[in-house]
DNA sequence: AAAGTCATGTAAAGCGTTACATGATTAT
DNA sequence: ATAATCATGTAACGCTTTACATGACTTT
């Protein structure tokens, strides 16, 4: 699929920049919906620049600071336009570690489950928090009103991991009640 | 993190099956958050039982058609009940190429916008459609009241998955709203 | 008879992470 | 001076997919 491939032509393509740039922009703004290590996408724009899809020039010259700035060719934007023209299939649904576990929650007493429950909560809800001060600084710091211009596409993936996170808490917080009144029933069975 | 490993001791745990048994639990059941192809799982299962994390038994004996029936060992299931005890950090969010070529949005007319949200939109629909039969299935066929049952266990993940997917449509109605209104603002604009 | 499913494996290649490795520049 | 950040790369390992490979049983 070469997914990477085209993440980086996209940005590329957006803006000239280094290696270093690039692996800001994945693991900052990106990191909702892809992102890479270093030790990734520096081979990876050595592959690009062999298939002659970007060229980069030193900068500055002679220094000691080496600088790779990065550019876009007319074959890469070609093969990036092709890529994002072209309508995929649905991909498998991502893993999910918590909700594996969830699956098994059988293997827990009800005390054990609420205490997984609630971690996991704890932490969507902070990056949910996270999620709604970028929001608020993209909102406050970029006119987001044109459909035609990158701040648009920040926005809207944006928007769509708050969407992600709530309806993750929303799910978390069904289960803990639902095992809450489990618990209740259960105890007050117990009585007599 | 070999969390083969563990997706394999639990569903094993659950009940003694065979690598195509599992096989199918992965594409079927589990398929919406943790899955692999026989190829992984045949390997895996050999290695788990080079641990003597789980043994097999071939049945039916002396025929053809040999199949083999894993069951877990007590260490095998003490692994299991480690790994569903630990509390883990926020795993990095799920990439996902539809949202990247979201991000890339601005390289696109908005009519090609609104074919690829539309295009993505249906297949989201049919997926959700999908997961509220097997839902339906599951609520006649199985008793989920009781929290320490494996159904309550396929009951909650379901759940999440239909969440998940109810979610993804909003996002999507959400944009194609947006980008259908600043379609016919930029037409009416157009007009004299 | 043919097609589909049951059943099990291996090999090669691709993708991704962790660790190893180096050195310059900037801020405290 | 020291720490943090900027900047670039390689090597080893692990996970996952695709393709190769075989054969029995079951349904049409």
């Amino acid at each position: 699929m070469r997914t990477l491939k085209y993440a980086i032509l996209g940005l590329i393509n957006r803006e000239s920049m280094t290696g270093y740039d690039l692996m800001k922009v994945f693991n900052m703004e990106l990191v909702n919906f892809w992102y890479a290590k270093h030790s990734q996408i520096y081979p990876e724009l050595k592959k690009l620049t062999d298939e002659k899809l970007i060229t980069y020039e030193i900068l500055p010259e002679d220094e000691k600071l080496r600088k790779k700035i990065y550019s876009i060719t007319e074959k890469g934007r070609q093969e990036f336009h092709n890529w994002i023209l072209q309508q995929d299939l649905l991909e498998p649904t991502p893993k999910d570690i918590f909700r594996l576990k969830a699956y098994f929650i059988e293997s827990l007493s009800n005390a054990k489950i609420l205490n997984h429950f609630h971690y996991q909560l704890t932490q969507r809800q902070e990056k949910l928090e996270k999620l709604q001060n970028n929001m608020q600084i993209l909102l406050d710091s970029k006119d987001i009103s044109k459909i035609q211009s990158p701040e648009y596409g920040d926005y809207i993936v944006l928007k769509s991991a708050i969407k992600r996170e709530k309806s993750y808490i929303e799910w978390l917080n069904e289960c803990i009640e639902e095992v809450t009144t489990n618990t209740r029933i259960f105890v007050d069975e117990r009585r007599p």
